[in-house]
DNA sequence: ATAATTTTTAATCATTTGATTAAATAATTT
DNA sequence: AAATTATTTAATCAAATGATTAAAAATTAT
């Protein structure tokens, strides 16, 4: 996986990741990307047209990244819900520890407008039509069901989104950061069936 | 608290404030400031020097009101751990109704080095010696109290955080979203407190 | 081997953008 | 009222930045 092997629209695109991921769409300067692939500037023009769509390309492939291969766990019709929450949990630690900073970057370019993500992922219909939201329905009919779902992301995602704080507070070295991601990755799934343990006041 | 009384100082501070929010730094012209202001660009520098020192100001403003309030909750040495559930959770969804954007800005403006936040508050500090943090050790000295103090703000903040993807998926409308939200008032304290009562294996 | 095509480069453009300057206006002080 | 100081503006600068162009180099086709 070095230099020769890739082409140069892959150093291009892999630098592009790195660098967008990094500093975001407004921050990033194409001549940063050109340097980190080791290439002329008009390259990355003469084989991606512009910065806009050469960005495009490098959301598409973070979105499928981060929601890719959730939906086909919580789609599944043969397993149950407390089997989705243990598939699920173990696929997002796998994804976001290679991937850390994947969900704050594609959270906040949309945010910023810079990317229409339902043009490349659908998904709400998805998730609306998937099997675990019955299954939660089912076990909880009183709650909202994407409480659950928002509550299972939350505890999963959001001590990467928030690694910046961790960091800048010194509130873990990096050791501390990871023993503390691997022990949320035994203790969520314990603990998001817990929660559907609860029966709640109908609010 | 309109044109009239606003001095051009805080005019250019609010607009700033917006700006900044919206499009963060990098993202953000300065001319564009200077217009939602209702002055001349040289304004903003001729009263805050640059850029930089503009956005340093904005950010203060803002790391304050999202840590601020909550630290006077999470130290009172006079209330139940229970208590503190109770009443942080309030306190964040005043503060988070308020501001919905108000997470997303600081953590991803961090995350992009645009801020140095310790010099602004020293959270740590305060979040180590916290009385919440041995209230917490008292009831489940197996687990490190860091994870329930993470999951109670990741309950509270992460659907503001991921608020964009509401939006994008078109999950919710504007108003099933803020019904998401009042539901989840009542429901966070029930939850935390309920993980805090799950006996765990040592990890 | 030659021609045609693709890839790469250096140089340059046009715009955008943060910042400054010098002059004008308003407010305050003496 | 005159002088001084503070505020505001229009015009402009210099640097940064996305993109293009024309020519060179490398590759592929004939």
């Amino acid at each position: 996986m070095n230099e020769q092997e890739q082409s140069t629209e892959e150093k291009i695109l892999e630098a592009a990741s790195e660098v967008f991921t990094e500093k975001g769409f407004a921050g990033t300067r194409t001549r940063d990307i050109a340097e980190k692939a080791g290439i002329n500037l008009a390259l990355l023009n003469y084989y991606f047209r512009s910065k806009e769509k050469l960005f495009e390309q490098v959301m598409k492939i973070k979105v499928v990244l981060l929601f890719g291969k959730i939906f086909p766990i919580l789609s599944n019709e043969k397993t149950s819900l407390e089997e989705k929450i243990d598939l699920a949990s173990e696929k997002y630690f796998e994804i976001l520890s290679k991937n850390p900073n994947l969900p704050l970057f594609v959270i906040s370019e949309i945010q910023k407008k810079n990317s229409n993500i339902t043009k490349i992922i659908p998904v709400n219909k998805i998730f609306e039509n998937s099997v675990i939201i019955k299954q939660i329905k089912e076990k909880r009919p009183e709650i909202n069901p994407l409480h659950y779902l928002v509550n299972f992301l939350a505890m999963t995602i959001f001590p990467f989104v928030a690694k910046p704080l961790f960091t800048a507070f010194e509130l873990t070295n990096e050791e501390e950061y990871h023993q503390f991601i691997s022990e949320r990755r035994k203790l969520i799934p314990i603990w998001i069936k817990q929660l559907l343990e609860i029966k709640t006041e109908n609010l």
